[in-house]
RNA sequence: CGGGCCGUAGUAUACCGGUAGUACAAGUGCUUUGGGAGCAUUUAGACUGGGUUCAAUUCCCAGCGGCCCGACCA
């Protein structure tokens, strides 16, 4: 895409109400654009970092199984109800409203009711099971001190996915395999170095629940660390009991901040009991749907990866969520140097490679330069008057001091490798 | 929800009980072009409501909003 088309403008300054590292690169970037308090819009760049991440989370969830659907925001009262999470007094960030008619409905804060309630049309027997369902979704909560940009935010976009397993047993295994799921989505989103299987409390639904943290100063948490085990333990169940039980030795652990990037849970059957979730086994007798969540919030995600890998000048994005592989600037206003920066252009495009071609005129070469930087492609390439006497494309990774002269096709060759 | 700090232009600020000035940013034109260049020019502001007062951006009260700490957090 040709800059001069992006809607968007880079800011030289932080806005003055956003004090966190993320929501100020990101919104001098013009990746997002606040509304208020906790709530913020993604803007085209901001946009193409979270389909990727979605992308990736998406293969990650096809990968054990996982079928993607699409549940409603408008939540009805009487499911809540059956499983007592209607009432202000238990659940107190419902945003709710009514309908025309008088009728309550409340807004989507999380989904596991309706994912089972679904699900009660469609399985009967054993032979309907087990399932993994999941959606991404925008859910609302009316958070009473959203904090830290899109870290925590009274609307979020998630990704939910919710296991039905016949038995314990078959849940226990299906739960092992999300835990190489998720790290691989860490992974693959440039944050798996600093990202932790955290054992934690479970909150109402069970009495623990598996975290994957990621250290960082701007984490909500306190995490502790035992780096031999590649695991940690949160502060809320740092116990001898259960450091015992992970195997684990105190004096071993360091204590961080960190940032919960992931959730996952055994549910168990209260659920499926409450909202009437059951099956027939092969012996004709009924039991109850075993259930596991698993969450992970897009844009928390995003967040964090700013936080964790940018540096002084602006944003570093991983090659797999950057929003384009390459920003191809062209410096000055040489003719030949414009005619030579379309061709490259147009070539890249046509090789499919994401591009972002900063064509903006009258602009210096160090306002380019800096635009580069925060924005944080990881690679760029630069067509002056300079490189085309040396022939060819100077290109620099965004992590690198110094860049190198390449030809066209070398270049396609670099992306290539690293785009598929 | 408890506590703290704070609301003058996009940002940073100035003055002031007599309706606001500067810098940077942004827009336009020309010049410039390897790390946020120069000249000219334009745009843009007192959070809202009430009170006191001849007069309120300024003083008082209330509300709204923002950030931070804590609590909370599927």
């Amino acid at each position: 895409m040709r800059q001069s088309k992006l809607f968007t403008k880079t800011r030289k300054e932080a806005p003055a109400d956003e004090t966190s590292k993320n929501a100020e690169l990101l919104i001098r970037g013009g990746y997002i654009h606040k509304e208020m308090a906790g709530v913020y819009s993604y803007l085209p760049l901001g946009l193409r970092v979270l389909k990727k991440i979605e992308n990736i989370i998406r293969e990650e969830m096809s990968k054990v199984g996982g079928i993607e659907m699409k549940t409603s925001i408008l939540q009805d009262k009487e499911i809540w109800e059956k499983t007592n999470r209607w009432d202000d007094n238990e659940v107190d960030i419902w945003f709710k409203t009514k309908l025309k008619n008088g009728a309550d409905v409340g807004l989507s804060w999380s989904n596991e009711e309706n994912f089972a309630n679904i699900l009660k049309q469609y399985v009967s027997s054993y032979k309907d099971l087990p399932l993994y369902l999941y959606d991404f979704k925008d859910i609302l909560r009316n958070e009473v001190r959203s904090k830290s940009g899109i870290m925590r935010g009274r609307e979020f976009y998630w990704k939910a996915l919710y296991s039905f397993s016949r038995n314990e047993t078959e849940h226990n295994d299906f739960y092992e395999r999300m835990k190489v799921a998720y790290r691989d989505i860490f992974k693959r989103a440039g944050i798996g170095h600093a990202t932790y299987l955290t054992f934690a409390s479970g909150g109402a639904f069970s009495k623990y629940s598996h975290e994957f943290q990621t250290l960082t100063s701007a984490g909500e948490d306190t995490i502790y660390v035992s780096e031999d085990n590649a695991m940690a333990v949160n502060k809320e169940v740092m116990e001898e009991e259960i450091l015992a039980s992970l195997g684990l030795e105190k004096n071993k652990l360091v204590e961080h901040r960190a940032i919960e990037v992931g959730n996952i849970f055994t549910l168990g059957t209260s659920k499926p009991e409450a909202l009437g979730l059951s099956y027939v086994d092969k012996n004709g007798e009924k039991n109850h749907v075993f259930m596991g969540s698993y969450g992970v919030g897009l844009g928390r995600l995003m967040g964090t990866v700013v936080e964790v890998l940018s540096d002084d000048h602006g944003i570093v994005w991983p090659e797999s969520i950057a929003p384009f592989a390459v920003h191809l600037l062209a410096l000055g206003d040489d003719e030949e140097v414009l005619k030579e920066a379309n061709k490259i252009y147009e070539n890249l495009e046509k090789a499919g490679v994401d591009v972002l071609f900063d064509d903006r005129e009258g602009l210096s070469a160090g306002e380019k330069f800096s635009d580069a930087d925060l924005l944080g492609m990881p690679w760029r390439a630069v067509v002056s008057v300079r490189s085309m006497k040396e022939k060819g494309i100077e290109i620099k990774k965004r992590t690198e001091e110094k860049g190198k002269i390449v030809s066209t096709e070398e270049l396609l060759k670099i992306l290539n490798e690293k785009v598929s």
